[in-house]
DNA sequence: GTGAAAGCGCTAACAA
DNA sequence: TTGTTAGCGCTTTCAC
């Protein structure tokens, strides 16, 4: 049932029945009784408003694409709960999107999002051809906001984690404790927060004086998935001299790096020292429990929500929030560990 | 830039490049060269279909409504995963929405998608007030599939697990190591899913010729959340005999138990052997890796988007698939373990 | 206080 | 081979 069954009813006109539902009366004032019996039939009727009409008039569609780079990381499915419940709140629907790190995949979401005419596009790009981004965020109607990955040359607000700070701490705090042979379980080498992460340990080990020899870095099997970061720490632990501490530069790669260890019998903390960076899903539970830099993903959403709610022109500020470690018995002293 | 102005700028009206650009030229056959001409006028406009427009006028969006109970348990989430991949493949677009458990939040979010006309909602329903339901699974527009949690009375296709079987087996390969005496993690007695993995459990210990004082129920907190997990756990480590074997009834309630287990100090596999309902991320990592009964999270999410995306009347089939048995290291013959 | 009418961008009968 | 016209359900300006 629309607005007009409801109208026709009540022998009202369309406009009064829409005005009233929408407590929209400019100037006119409607009778008490009027206003009750639209209000009552409207309800009686099970009436709810079609709002892909209200859309094609209004020009808004009061919704979100979130396009994620890939959601088989756990921090991107938490972060598209947190968004979405957030846009919720704010009247906004979202449409979740996963490229999985295909720039194909990617463009052809961004395609439907701009075809259904959302009025914001969250996205974390893994393309790096960004002329289909920069043409849209220059469109008037659809606002765009880059998170996790953020290219330059878009005009638009960015959310994003220091990566290299928060991965330099996680280092540094590790290497306090006597590590001098450290092995980094990598992964694709496009995704460039891996390689801002990278670059945090090269800054802790020159900072401790270690020289970049004392730097394992894993051959996977060049993407950021389990299985890469399980190759990865196959081949670090068959080194000749194996590392006493091993970084992971994301949480798909420290499962990955994790179940590989297992398979070969060693033991997290006892045999070697350990830490990745996000968080994942039994990290606290495991025996021990892993130590990892975990971004603030709650803070994450929230700003993007704002970002992509936000009226008036968009403003390309880049926000940077910081990581936070979470310090679990993963990483023991040198000496402990071997 | 819309149909509109592509026709201006070629002189011809908005039906040619509508019919062109659609394919949709019943009886009409064009020129070849107007053809090229629009079609290539659209490419250089960067013409993107306002689907808004598109679907008031057809009466069907191509988007679907998933409604997941919570997605705090990360079944849920791969499900949604899963789904939108499937969905995308054929044309729609989903919007995924997490009710937490809570039945007023299922509300709102049902009452938005139906004003957004989503041509299917995809639901594991929290609340029991299946009315609503009802009413929308009547209406043409759109179709009703029920998954995870299928109350009877609404007529909509339903895809679900066999919970009872499930968990009957689970506890019958572990009973058969010995364990007489068999503590169970109950979460929210609301969700009807859990009471039938209890009851697959009584199913278990009958057909073992156990008593029913041979099983401990945790008091948990009453919600089938992490939390309440670690509670129930807590609960039963604290009675004069322990259990030896401990099965938690989801797969949120297994993280709760084994922090608890953890906190407590109990080695999960060497003092007390452990199973649970549904996997979850870390399971396998873990040492040792915690056996549990599996959803075909894949399959459910393939059975949905087909039960979505079918034309034609909708038929209220009822589709249970088989849960499967992951047989890891966490549980051990009785005296192996105590 | 209330209604008529135009129009949002697109599709689809029906003409030409 | 192409164009005219009438909506889809709703909002909004302007008129009564």
């Amino acid at each position: 049932v629309g607005i007009r069954q409801i109208a026709d009813s009540l022998s009202l006109s369309v406009c009064t029945v829409s005005r009233i539902l929408n407590d929209t009366m400019g100037d006119a004032k409607y009778r008490k009784e009027t206003i009750e019996r639209v209000r009552r039939a409207a309800e009686e009727m099970g009436y709810r408003p079609n709002m892909v009409a209200r859309s094609l008039v209004s020009g808004k569609t009061h919704t979100i694409g979130l396009c994620l780079a890939d959601i088989a990381n756990p921090v991107f499915g938490e972060f598209a709960a947190l968004f979405e419940r957030d846009a919720a709140r704010r009247g906004y629907a979202t449409f979740v999107c996963n490229a999985g790190e295909d720039p194909a995949a990617e463009r052809r979401y961004v395609d439907m999002l701009v075809s259904r005419r959302v009025d914001a596009l969250v996205i974390s790009p893994v393309g790096k051809d960004v002329r289909r981004l920069k043409r849209i965020a220059n469109a008037p109607h659809c606002r765009v906001v880059l998170f996790d990955r953020c290219p330059g040359g878009v005009h638009a607000p960015s959310v994003q984690v220091n990566n290299r700070n928060a991965m330099r701490d996680l280092a540094s705090r590790c290497l306090a404790l006597g590590h001098e042979r450290v092995g980094v379980i990598m992964g694709s080498p496009a995704d460039s927060s891996l390689a801002l992460r990278l670059g945090g340990i090269r800054d802790a080990l020159k900072a401790k004086g270690l020289r970049a020899s004392s730097l394992v870095t894993s051959k996977g099997t060049g993407a950021t998935t389990v299985e890469g970061g399980a190759k990865g720490m196959r081949h670090i632990c068959k080194k000749r001299t194996r590392p006493t501490l091993v970084l992971a530069l994301s949480n798909v790669l420290s499962m990955g790096a994790l179940a590989a260890a297992k398979e070969l019998g060693i033991r997290i903390g006892e045999d070697l020292s350990f830490a990745g960076f996000d968080d994942f899903p039994g990290a606290d539970l495991m025996t021990p429990g892993i130590t990892v830099a975990v971004q603030p993903v709650r803070k994450m959403a929230e700003e993007c929500v704002a970002f992509a709610c936000a009226s008036g022109p968009a403003k390309p500020v880049s926000k940077t929030l910081k990581a936070k470690i979470v310090w679990r018995e993963s990483v023991r002293s040198r000496g402990q560990s071997r």
